[in-house]
DNA sequence: ACTCTGACGCTAGG
DNA sequence: CCTAGCGTCAG
């Protein structure tokens, strides 16, 4: 009974006569089809209804779907697939009366791409879903074998125009020659009238163009990308490429093969032609590669052959592909499309379901109420029939439809959210230790479908093996949870076993995989001593962090479009202004033309006797605008300043102005927040990035005096970090705050309180640096004061381009960038960039030596970089043999060994500098009489977490966290005393 | 003719 | 150093 081979049983627990499809990028649940000898007939369904095709390709089903464009809507239609014997399984399945395919091709044109793949079939239904699939077996393989046997995909293309009969003809041949030729246009027949005429008419409608979607060759790349590809198909696209082919490799040349070595089925008769076919073909394929790829890639970018990634290793968790490689090689040399199909072996697997519904949710209470301070399994299922765990799982395009919770071995599946069934849950979660795989997205479902409570209270504790993971070598996180597993060597992801089971009944599979890695997970973590970290800093983060970004940042629209309006005015007449200086019309927007302009035409900077800086890249002349304000400053010419303008202008538009808008809806932004998007656990915005909008005001004129002042600010003082907190107060516009449009809830008030710059801090507590921490223990602007203390001037004197110029060269320090890079910030020659360098560091002299210090630590420890409160990064550049040497007493007290004979000394000057941004960015040790300073990051997530309870209390809500600074929602009535 | 992609350039934040 | 974005341009 184990390991047969099965073919797809139902992905949803189906409705009798429902099929379904795929198109380029999607399945399709085609609900109400009639199958009938004659093939399958449909209802359309429009375009938003999709799921991913991951599924269907990994479940080796699918009859495609062609999507139509109709009054602006899209519709999708099935196409049939009249394999005889195919149908007529579907049919003695489920015996209906009537349909009509007719298909009928209009136009070639219309068909041409279908061709690229073909499909299968799948089908089925049953009612209950879940509870047995055995039965189905049988029926399964039936219609499995039949399917592979008849190979799938046998691209052809139809060459002419359609016609009825021909096309019936046509397919009568295919019948012996096993191919099934996939209708791509379905005319319906007007004897069908009495059956559907509803469709029927829809159809007629519809039947004109069939647009393709470009999410296809997406789809396509990725696939190829993601899975082995064990099938050889000949592509064809085209007459003569079909003849071609057929003279010279006979009717067989359609011949798919079966990847699967077990495979008995079809496996014997399919390799042998295979073998034949490829040689025979490889020539004429090569030949006819181009022409053919020319027409595809021009036909409506239908699919480029682009070639498969050589991935021999890849070991993919859903299969592992035991093809021989030289059949391999051959098959990507050949750069076939390769069909989505793939066959698998199942083993039969049981677990127990119950799927938990507002009914009978009673009988269950028993046993989950039980459960107490367990650790529970929390799974999300898709509405496409995956779950989180699949390799490639989707999380976009698909949403969420129910969870799974795993306890004692029972798998709970809760789907229809209900007053019960909420209840139940909310118990369950909060009483018990949730386990998931990407947690993130758990609290997101429970916390907009279910309206559970998420924050704090909510989950006692979710272990998200995703992120815990990612604590484990934050440079190469896994993407998926295959890549997990083979990430803490659990060898059980090889089995093959996965599952051609039921949709719940494979989650449940995955579920019981991914106990193992989370327990084995466990102990890595405590191994690396990194439990700490997880638990106290990103686990209580995570509930933080995702309510926050349920909850969103209110956006004063109006505001946002008076601005927006008034930057677009500016920004036109200086585009105009532009053009008019310039002499001719060029895109502002475009550094190459704005360069052309520059230096060839006006040559600038041959006038000005500067020297101006390549690119990085191609070592073009820079047009950036520490190079324009050099230029600006000796020149007369007033385009550099005019190209200043436009861009700062151009850039706040299109930025924050149209693109904050574009993510608003009624009136909140929802960025997304990605809790381990940097190696150093910083925490990154998107959708738009928040972090990213201007703190200072924005002129909306020439440059600025940029002096950040704030309103009402109060502060605060713990130790060494200095809290300001301010409200963020409205600005009118003709110096635009672009962080006006920010607005509170009604009623309620921003708070913000920000650690000024944490990470200076940091770093110069790290480096025990007189100078800096002089600048820091004193009030007012950080930067002016340093670069007051650097130039030795007055504050009062200090501009602002000096001030800019000492935050850049800071941070740079900081980050321990090179003279090359610092000559790139600063925008200025090499061997000026030494100069500033070594004039900076006599001013600082412990920065460089604290730099020094970190990475002679991280030798000593074989490329691993670890801070006080545990966060690790492990930089291999480093790991180089290093010899036992002298002890440095850092204030690190470890040893540490300086002897690095390492690999190339780039690779060695980045992972140095990759330590030093980590420990400061990431979590910095102090073991000085500070008792709070990790490192930036982490006294941010601190923060967050420290306060958070408090908050909670007060009724005041996070909204936004800007690396320092973070910005509560607060109840005006409350608002002091929640400062 | 049209669309998509990926490399490149620039700049906001820290 | 690293995050994010938007834009152009060539293939």
């Amino acid at each position: 009974m184990s390991n047969k081979t099965v073919c797809q049983p139902p992905l949803f627990p189906t409705r009798q006569n429902r099929v379904l499809c795929f198109n380029d990028a999607s399945i399709i649940d085609f609900p109400h089809t009639q199958v009938t000898q004659e093939g399958l007939f449909t209802e359309p369904v429009p375009c938003d209804q999709i799921n991913t095709s991951e599924h269907l390709l990994e479940n080796n089903l699918g009859l495609e779907a062609v999507s139509e464009k109709d009054n602006n809507n899209d519709f999708l239609h099935p196409i049939i697939s009249n394999n005889e014997n195919l149908l007529s399984i579907i049919s003695d399945k489920n015996s209906s009366d009537t349909v009509f395919i007719e298909p009928k091709i209009n136009k070639i044109d219309d068909i041409n791409w279908d061709d690229m793949l073909d499909s299968e079939l799948f089908v089925k239904n049953t009612a209950g879903g879940e509870t047995d699939c055995k039965e189905l077996d049988e029926d399964h393989n039936i219609i499995n074998s039949t399917i592979s046997m008849e190979s799938a995909f046998i691209p052809r293309r139809v060459s002419d125009v359609g016609k009825e009969n021909k096309y019936k003809k046509k397919s009568k041949n295919t019948k012996s020659n096993v191919s099934d030729l996939s209708a791509k246009v379905r005319k319906y027949n007007n004897n069908a009238e009495t059956s559907n005429p509803k469709v029927m008419v829809e159809m007629k409608r519809t039947n004109k163009k069939h647009l393709r979607k470009q999410k296809y060759t997406k789809a396509v790349k990725n696939w190829l990308d993601n899975v082995e590809s064990p099938h050889l198909v000949c592509a064809n696209a085209d007459k003569e490429c079909i003849n071609e082919l057929k003279t010279k490799c006979g009717t067989k040349d359609d011949v798919l093969r079966n990847p699967e070595p077990n495979k008995h089925l079809n496996k014997m008769c399919d390799t042998p032609d295979k073998e034949m076919d490829s040689d025979k073909a490889q020539s004429a394929m090569r030949t006819a590669k181009k022409v053919v790829q020319a027409q595809l890639a021009n036909k409506d970018g239908i699919m480029k052959f682009s070639k498969p990634k050589i991935t021999d290793k890849r070991v993919d968790g859903e299969s592992v592909s035991r093809q021989s490689t030289s059949k391999d090689n051959r098959n990507k040399k050949i750069n076939k499309f390769v069909v989505p199909i793939k066959s698998q072996t199942a083993e039969v697997v049981k677990f127990q379901v119950h799927s938990v519904d507002e009914e009978n949710i009673v009988s269950y209470n028993d046993s989950l109420l039980q459960a107490k301070d367990k650790e529970i399994i929390a799974v999300l299922i898709y509405s496409n029939g995956f779950c989180q765990l699949n390799s490639h799982y989707t999380n976009d395009a698909c949403s969420p439809s129910g969870i799974i919770i795993c306890h004692n071995a029972m798998f709970y599946c809760f789907q229809t959210p209900g007053p019960n069934l909420k209840k139940a849950l909310s118990y369950l979660l909060k009483n018990n230790i949730v386990v998931c795989y990407d947690a993130r997205s758990v609290l997101m479902y429970l916390g907009s479908h279910l309206e559970l409570d998420i924050s704090a209270v909510e989950m006692r504790d979710a272990k998200a093996s995703h992120i815990g993971a990612t604590l484990l070598d934050p440079d190469n996180p896994p993407e998926n949870f295959s890549a997990l597993q083979r990430l803490l060597a659990l060898s059980s992801v090889s089995a093959s076993v996965t599952s051609t089971e039921c949709s719940l009944q494979k989650s449940s599979w995955y579920m019981s995989q991914l106990k193992e890695c989370w327990l084995k997970l466990l102990d890595m973590l405590k191994e690396n001593s990194l439990w700490d970290v997880f638990i106290e800093i990103e686990m209580k983060v995570l509930p933080i962090i995702t309510a926050m970004e349920l909850r969103g940042v209110c956006v004063d629209i109006e505001t946002l479009n008076s601005m927006e309006q008034a930057v677009v005015d500016r920004l036109k007449a200086v585009e105009a202004r532009c053009h008019k200086v310039a002499g001719r019309v060029f895109q502002v927007s475009s550094p190459a033309q704005v360069r052309a302009l520059l230096y060839d035409e006006l040559r600038l900077d041959d006038q000005c006797n500067l020297t101006v800086r390549g690119t990085v890249a191609k070592g073009a002349k820079s047009t950036s605008e520490t190079t324009l304000r050099r230029l600006a400053a000796v020149s007369a010419h007033e385009l550099p300043r005019l190209v200043l303008e436009y861009r700062h202008l151009h850039k706040a538009h299109a930025t924050f102005l149209a693109g904050i808008a574009q993510h608003v809806r009624h009136g909140v932004v929802r960025p997304t927040w990605v809790q381990m998007a940097s190696a150093t656990g910083r925490i990154a915005a998107s959708n738009p990035n928040l972090q990213a909008i201007p703190k200072a005001p924005f002129s909306l004129f020439l440059f600025p005096g940029a002096d950040d002042e704030r309103a009402c600010c109060i502060t605060e003082r713990a130790c060494c970090i200095t809290e300001r907190a301010c409200c963020i107060t409205e600005r009118a516009w003709p110096a635009l705050h672009l962080r006006a449009c920010y607005v509170a809830r009604p009623g309620r008030c921003l708070l913000a309180a920000d650690f000024r710059h944490v990470e200076c801090r940091v770093f110069a507590h790290l480096a025990a640096d007189a100078g800096l921490l002089r600048a820091l223990a004193q009030p007012g602007d950080f930067f002016t004061q340093l670069t007051a203390d650097w130039l030795k001037k007055p504050e009062s004197e200090v501009v602002a381009e000096e001030r800019e110029r000492t935050k850049r060269l800071v941070y740079a320090s900081l980050y321990g960038a090179g003279p090359r890079k610092l000559m790139e910030i600063l925008g200025v020659s090499y061997q000026r960039a030494l100069q500033v360098a070594a004039s900076f560091h006599r001013t600082f002299p412990s920065l460089k030596e604290f730099g020094a210090t970190v990475w002679r630590r991280c030798v000593a420890e074989r490329g691993r970089v670890r801070s006080l409160r545990g966060r690790l990064r492990v930089l291999p550049a480093a790991a180089c043999p290093a010899s036992p040497a002298d002890r440095a007493a850092s204030p690190a007290d470890l040893a540490a060994s300086p002897t690095d004979l390492a690999a190339s000394p780039a690779d060695c000057a980045q992972a140095q500098r990759q330590a030093l941004n980590f420990v400061v960015q990431g979590m910095p040790r102090c073991s000085r009489f500070v008792l709070r300073l990790w490192s930036a990051a982490d006294v941010c997530k601190t923060a967050m977490v420290a306060t958070a309870r408090e908050l909670d209390a007060a009724d005041a809500a996070l909204v936004l966290q800007l690396h320092d600074e973070l910005v509560w929602d607060v109840d005006e009535r409350r608002l002091h005393h929640v400062a």
